[in-house]
RNA sequence: AGUCCCGUAGCUCAGCUGGUUAGAGCGCUACACUGAUAAUGUAGAGGUCCCCAGUUCAAGUCUGGGCGGGACUACCA
């Protein structure tokens, strides 16, 4: 094997990128990241499992990046992380999926086609594009164990999840209530949101609408209210037939109320209102406020009024009203004013109208508050809403007696009893008849309850399918109790570090803050059933916590008649092998075939709901461990995540359901870090979507690139919780600017090393005996090491790769190697060559093993290339060596100062030199400095000679303080005065900026100085400003900052000869690559003379002759017009050259 | 509508606990350099730090209110 280093031709990530697949798959790298940190403490990931059958896309790639980095980065500094992949397999997206390759709709399911057909679609569809996504994976250098992935559509994992719902519903944490939902009575079915969202289901219809008339019952609470006239809030509605449900007002909390004196426009009777004071002129018009009151007329179109007191929602709150419509009475707290954050004054009165039966928002609202909803109970015994799934007002002989004799006023419900709410659900009425909403405000108008009554046009959803209006009503659902633990949510997520933290605090606290009940059923086919037996009347129900429990159940069954045989037959209890979970099935419709016996010996059947997907995936701690029936004792190892991280949009997604499962089994968090990244944007900060044709497809942009710059960019470009304005032209220049920059590094570094062939044999050259750019890298590179230590140990990785960049292409490229060049080429092989060998060796293997987390490729290709010839600390790729540590003891603050000053010198002096046109190979003689103190000096002293060489100036002269040439610029120190003076800080900058010369300098031997500021002494010492350089008149001089250099430009003919060797050394090097020459050719060179050259070349011929390797320089009176090269040395100054080999 | 994120040069982004010439890269213009060369250096142009108030001696930075972009949740009398 050659122990060289590897040269490359050309720079193709790309290739690399598959070139370094090819070799992690022979090498089997990625179990060996795991397998060689065996023993050692772990660190848990989890993967959030994406759902196989969408395509997968660039933000994607961002995600699986951030993932990817912690993971590599944990296994470096020696965790063992095992991470698991994982596919999100149940759910609408799937189903809708299948309907549309089979041209289904959910009526079809059952019908058309069997359940079973059905689902067999769903599990074949949703693994759709597996392919694409290990292809992704792969070639992203996403590293997650592909081996033996968890799958939520796999009985073993529905297993778990019915474990642990057993487990809530023994804890008294599964319930079943209803929540409101979009409903049809036309159809008799609920409708799903994306069932709303089909066009056309919003329409303009016009109802009657009501201003109901709130009566204020008259007590402590309230009396202050009071004047001569009863009290009554305003609230609007466009549903009349829900005020009969009505339980509570809702009033905003920060908008304001006015009171108005006035008289109810359909009685005359003299009443005090309350209404919103943004919506009063609507019912109060400004002409009418003159009117007399005592003249007024019942009838009269004119009504005067009068504004008598102003409150605050806050105000309003606990007050109480009696019911509008006493038709029956609510079990529980109702009818006062409650707060709702979501009023407005757009509309309506300010004041809404509740009724939690028929509006989501209203039983939201009313359950924070504790009010009861309307509820009646059937012949069933079931509690209903006052609405039966007819759409009618529910007939009295449908419901319970003993529950009507207690609760309803039977003569003024008789009337109403049975009435449809809406007539389009009545074959027999048309728009023309009658509808219950004009009867009851005509009820309401007579009973003195109605302050407007109107038709009011407003757009409202009905059915897609039967174009009728839809209800909001209430639905069976199966609930998880997670309110019962929503303090102890809240506490556990305090102890989170979430990345950004105002996504924990903010969105994701305020989340649980407001946190309700989750509702856990979803009336579908393709999902993990719901594993609740009921009895026909509900009060006999078993919850199956196993497949071995079912087992035994069914068994009870078929004893009892129920079954005749059973289903699960083949199975196994106890056997967790693969093989023996898929011998049954645990969908739908299997399950729903199966039927238990109750204690008391009653037929028991499946509810028939699904469960949210998202209990899968929040579940995945332990179902993808099969836990508790496998992994038990282990589980400790891999449970909870020590980090995750998913796009921001999972936060009352996954990130909720994560936490609250395992708060609800385990009292733990789920995850203890976690960085929740923005969206990828197109480079116009547009969403991405196919359907606007913007995504970036990953596979394109990795095939193009290689996947180590789309990596860095993402990671540097911006906060991972930022959203990134995806532009390929930003990875472009990631590849050019720092890949490019460390490749041609590497390339310089390789190229030397060969030539002199170093391979890091010798021991490490002292540092001591290291010149001080070398120590400065070295310096500078465990400043970047512990910065990018802290950056990820903290989960920053934007800040860690911004270091690493700025340090590889301004400190170590254009710094160090600029400046070292001479050093490795040409010369001896002594200690200082190879000092800067092993210091730039150290550097490259260094920065490889430092970015390897984030540019996984070419980092690695990086380090093998490096180490397999050198053997240092080479443990076969970089993801499975060690990441760097700090030693301090090589930082070296002084040292990194004093070479901040020598760029700052080179960059004001070359742009010195730039203004008077003078080529930095033209020799100057010195560079002159101010120094102001001792330790500036020295520091200077130090990076002289780097100086010095990199402006090509001979010396350097010192100009002292005291010498009287230097002009001085005085500045305050906002800093230390602002604090002790304050308001005249103003007065003290001015006069300090008008300090003389002379006072400067008194100043500085006195150590203080005293002025009078707005009558006021201010005693300032030199803490308090800032004394610098400004200028030495006469010369020529830049000043950045404190630093001031001044350049001494005279050319004597000594110089300037120097400089003519100079530009003859540049021609010949030029004609030597022009000529292909190898960089250690000898040559032998022939100079035609010329008057104004002549001495130059004598003079300087030693020195031309060592820079060029050349054995010979010889001038000639004339070179052939057929050999040679003419060269133009100085404006009009044209001589001829030859240059041979030997 | 609520909650959260973002708004600084043409573009992408820094700007720490408030401190006085607001920075970098890319792009643009000009010049230089040339044994890292499909590199590199220097300089220049380019900013009402989204707007309005407030706190302060001092605000890009803190507070309040808007506006604009985005996400999630919800959906209305």
């Amino acid at each position: 094997m050659s122990n060289k280093f590897r040269e490359y031709k050309n720079f193709d990530l790309s290739q690399i990128n598959k070139d370094v697949l090819k070799f992690w798959e022979n090498d089997d790298t990625f179990h060996k990241s795991m397998s060689t940190r065996e023993g050692k403490p772990t660190f848990v990931f989890y993967e959030g499992p994406p759902s196989a059958n969408g395509q997968p896309g660039i933000h994607h790639v961002i995600s699986r990046s951030l993932k990817d980095l912690i993971c590599r980065y944990k296994t470096m500094t020696g965790f063992q992380v095992k991470r698991k992949a994982g596919w999100d397999t149940h759910g609408l997206p799937v189903e809708l999926g299948v309907e549309k390759t089979l041209g289904i709709t959910k009526e079809d399911i059952g019908k058309k086609i069997t359940v079973e057909e059905y689902n067999a679609a769903c599990r074949r569809e949703v693994m759709k594009y597996t392919d694409l996504w290990e292809d992704l994976t792969h070639k992203m250098g996403y590293w997650v164990n592909m081996d033996d992935p968890y799958i939520t559509y796999d009985n073993r994992y529905i297993e778990t999840l019915w474990n642990l719902l057993k487990e809530l519903f023994d804890k008294g944490m599964l319930y079943k209530g209803y929540t409101i939902q979009p409903f049809s009575p036309a159809a008799g079915t609920g409708l799903s949101s994306h069932e709303l969202n089909q066009p056309g289901t919003y329409r303009d219809v016009k109802d009657t609408t009501c201003v109901g008339q709130f009566k204020v019952v008259r007590n402590e609470i309230s009396e202050k209210f009071f004047g001569n006239e009863d009290l009554y809030f305003l609230a609007w509605t466009t549903t009349p037939w829900t005020l009969p449900s009505n339980t509570a007002l809702a009033v905003g909390p920060n908008i304001q109320y006015v009171q108005v004196r006035t008289y109810n426009p359909y009685t005359g009777t003299p009443v005090s209102v309350m209404v919103a004071k943004d919506l009063y002129r609507k019912f109060f018009p400004e002409k009418n406020e003159a009117l007399d009151f005592d003249s007024y007329e019942a009838g009269a179109k004119n009504i005067p009024f009068e504004a008598v007191a102003e409150y605050k929602g806050t105000d309003l709150e606990g007050i109480q009203y009696e019911q509008l419509i006493p038709w029956m009475k609510p079990d529980g707290d109702a009818f006062r004013v409650i707060l709702g954050d979501y009023v407005t004054t757009e509309d309506g009165t300010g004041i809404v109208h509740i009724a939690p039966t028929f509006g989501a928002d209203d039983d939201r609202v009313a359950k924070v508050a504790g009010i009861a909803p309307m509820l009646l109970l059937d012949k069933e015994g079931k509690q209903q809403p006052m609405v039966d799934k007819q759409g009618r007002l529910f007939p009295i002989e449908d419901l319970d007696a003993a529950w009507v004799a207690a609760n309803v006023d039977v003569d003024l419900y008789n009337e109403f009893s049975g009435r449809y709410v809406k007539n389009a659900y009545d074959a027999d009425l048309t728009e023309k008849d009658a509808t219950l909403d004009v009867d009851i405000s005509v009820m309401l108008k007579k009973e003195n309850k109605a302050f407007r009554v109107e038709k009011h046009v407003h757009n409202y959803p009905h059915c897609w399918r039967t174009d009728k209006p839809i209800l909001y009503y209430p639905l069976d659902s199966w609930f998880i109790k997670t309110t019962a633990v929503k303090d102890r949510l809240i506490e556990l997520n305090k102890t989170i570090n979430w990345k950004p933290a105002s996504t924990g605090t903010g969105r994701f606290g305020n989340w649980l803050e407001n946190l309700v009940d989750w509702n856990l059923s979803r009336s579908r086919y393709w999902g993990t059933p719901l594993p609740i037996w009921r009895t026909e009347d509900g009060t006999e129900q078993k919850c199956i916590g196993s497949v071995e429990e079912l087992m035994a159940e069914i068994k009870k069954a078929i004893e009892a008649g129920f079954m005749d045989k059973n289903p699960y037959d083949e199975f196994i209890v106890g056997e967790y092998s693969k093989e023996n979970y898929e011998k049954i099935d645990l969908h739908r419709p299997y399950v729903d075939d199966i039927y238990l016996v109750s204690e008391s010996g009653h037929k028991m059947t499946r509810e028939t709901d699904l469960i949210d997907v998202w209990f899968d995936s929040g579940a995945m701690p332990f179902a993808q461990m099969h836990y508790p029936f496998e992994n038990k004792e282990n589980f400790g190892e891999v449970y909870p995540a020590d980090f995750i991280a998913e796009g921001v949009d999972q936060t009352r997604g996954w990130f909720f359901t994560l936490h609250a499962i395992s708060t609800m089994i385990n009292d733990s968090v789920a995850f203890k870090n976690i960085i929740s990244n923005g969206l990828v944007l197109d480079a116009k900060g547009n969403k991405m979507s196919k359907r606007l044709g913007n995504a970036v497809d990953p596979f394109e942009t990795i095939e193009k690139y290689g996947s180590d710059p789309l990596r860095w960019y993402m990671i540097t470009n911006s906060q991972p919780w930022d959203n990134l304005k995806f532009d390929v032209n930003g990875v472009e220049e990631v590849r050019r600017k720092f890949f490019g920059t460390l490749y041609n590094t590497y390339s310089f570094f390789s190229l030397y090393a060969n030539i002199d062939r170093f391979t890091y044999s010798e021991a490490d050259v002292a540092m001591e005996k290291r010149p001080e750019i070398d120590r400065w890298v070295l310096s500078l590179l465990n400043s970047l090491v512990k910065e990018v230590n802290v950056a990820l140990e903290a989960y920053e990785p934007t800040r860690a790769g911004r270091a690493i960049n700025d340090f590889v292409t301004e400190n170590l490229s254009n710094w160090y190697v600029r400046l070292c060049r001479k050093r490795f080429w040409g010369g001896e092989y002594d200690e200082d060559k190879i000092s800067a060998y092993q210091t730039l060796y150290t550097c490259l293997s260094t920065i490889a093993k430092l970015s390897a987390p984030i540019a996984p490729f070419f980092m690695d290709q990086l380090y093998r290339d490096l180490n397999s010839i050198t053997n240092k600390d080479f443990e076969g790729s970089v993801h499975l060596a060690n990441y760097p540590t700090v030693d301090a003891t090589l930082i070296d603050e002084k040292l990194e100062e004093r070479m901040t000053i020598a760029q700052k010198v080179c960059s004001m002096v070359l742009s010195l030199r730039r203004k008077e046109k003078l080529k930095v190979r033209q020799p100057l003689q010195k560079i002159m400095v101010p120094i102001l103190d001792n330790d500036f000096e020295a520091q200077f002293e130090a990076v002289k000679d780097i100086i010095l060489t990199e402006v090509n100036v001979k010396e350097v002269e010192y100009i002292t303080a005291n010498s009287g040439v230097i002009k001085k610029k005085i500045k305050p120190n906002f800093k230390t005065l602002g604090p002790k003076y304050g308001k005249i800080m103003k007065g003290i900058a001015g006069a300090v900026n008008k300090l003389s010369q002379d006072d400067i300098n008194l100043f500085e031997t006195n150590g203080s100085f005293q002025l009078l500021v707005q009558e006021q002494q201010v005693d300032l010492t030199l803490e308090d400003v800032e004394i610098m350089s400004e200028d030495i008149p006469g010369w020529l001089v830049a000043n950045e900052g404190a630093l001031t250099v001044a350049l001494d430009i005279t050319i004597t003919e000594s110089l300037r000869e120097e400089g003519i060797a100079r530009e003859f050394i540049n021609r010949i090097q030029n004609i030597r690559k022009e000529s292909d020459f190898d960089v250690t050719d000898k040559v032998v060179i022939t100079i035609q003379r010329h008057d104004n050259l002549n001495s130059a070349l004598e003079n300087f011929a030693d020195y031309i002759s060592k820079q060029t390797l050349a054995s010979e320089l010889s001038l000639v009176d004339e070179i052939a017009n057929d050999s040679g090269q003419e060269v133009e040395i100085e404006a009009d100054v044209v001589t001829k050259i030859d240059v041979k080999r030997v």
